[in-house]
DNA sequence: CACCCGTGGGA
DNA sequence: TTCCCAAGGGT
């Protein structure tokens, strides 16, 4: 064991069992090996923040319904903002119809394949612009989701949780654990150990290739003194409200009058603050008659 | 950098 | 039942 979170060694031995563990493990997903760069980007889109069990019946209407860019482009954003149903953050629709429009009108309909031209579409940050040109397009970048930053902080710095932020330090970290070759192979691996076995809660190390490599297994799975992250409270929020009145919205085909909406929270003051600012992102359309509509 | 932005299922 | 948290992004 040398100094440094793990010497040359270890890293290669990490890469060979986690490949190999990926070869005979990872799950047969709609997104996987189709060889359709939109289809990648549709799924990363909706894996932000929302478990893979419950993007895969939207993803499936989704794409049935809009194949390509220029599909998506060509109808109102309110419809899929209406087609994202519960998966949550429904401004990530909203991005991904700006996206299609973006991708239809600079670049000729195709999902671009440069780094920085993915950074630069609505809903696409470093994350998914990685995930994007690495999985779509078999591209060497570090893509270090919450999945992959859990690996990392426990088999090379023995921590049971990542930092709260992403540092440079922890950059640098999982820039040097990315492989010279098959780097795009590395990262889905990387990041299916951390959905599948080396989970945030329970993880199941009898079953993890790389057991005898990690440094928080070797120091006996440590907890942290201190919750990593205070609780959030929910009810009452804006977030909630918002969600209701997007739910009534949703479930209505055309326009809705305001007694609909009102009837969805008693605070008066709080109802009105999150209409308007669901009418400031342009989740919500008010008509001349004093209706709305997403 | 801290905070805001939905939703629902599992422990 | 309460609480955690899931392939983040934008400001």
């Amino acid at each position: 064991m040398s100094d440094s979170p793990a010497n040359g060694a270890d890293l290669d031995a990490l890469h060979e069992r986690v490949l190999a563990w990926f070869e005979e493990n990872a799950r047969v997903l709609p997104w996987r090996g189709v060889d359709d760069p939109w289809a990648v980007l549709v799924s990363e889109l909706m894996l932000q923040q929302t478990p893979v069990a419950r993007v895969l019946p939207v993803f499936e209407a989704w794409m049935a319904r809009w194949p390509t860019p220029a599909s998506l482009a060509a109808d109102p954003a309110g419809e899929a903002v209406r087609a994202w149903g519960r998966l949550g953050y429904p401004r990530r629709a909203q991005r991904l119809h700006a996206a299609a429009v973006a991708i239809t009108e600079h670049h000729g309909g195709e999902v671009p394949s440069d780094h920085a031209a993915l950074l630069a579409l609505p809903g696409v940050g470093e994350y998914t612009a990685a995930a994007v040109a690495s999985f779509a397009f078999g591209q060497r970048h570090v893509v270090l989701d919450t999945n992959v930053r859990r690996v990392l902080a426990r088999v090379l710095l023995g921590q049971a949780h990542p930092a709260r932020s992403l540092t440079a330090s922890e950059r640098r970290l999982a820039d040097r654990a990315l492989p010279r070759a098959d780097a795009h192979r590395w990262a889905a691996a990387s990041m299916e150990l951390g959905a599948l076995v080396c989970t945030a809660r329970s993880p199941r190390c009898t079953e993890c290739p790389v057991a005898d490599l990690c440094r928080w297994f070797a120091a006996g799975r440590p907890e942290p003194d201190e919750p990593v992250r205070r609780s959030q409270a929910w009810t009452g929020t804006d977030r909630q409200c918002r969600g209701r009145l997007m739910a009534v919205l949703r479930e209505h085909e055309g326009t809705v009058p305001k007694v609909a909406l009102d009837a969805t929270w008693d605070d008066a003051t709080q109802r009105e603050r999150c209409l308007d600012s669901l009418l400031d992102d342009g989740l919500v359309t008010v008509h001349p008659d004093g209706t709305f509509s997403l």
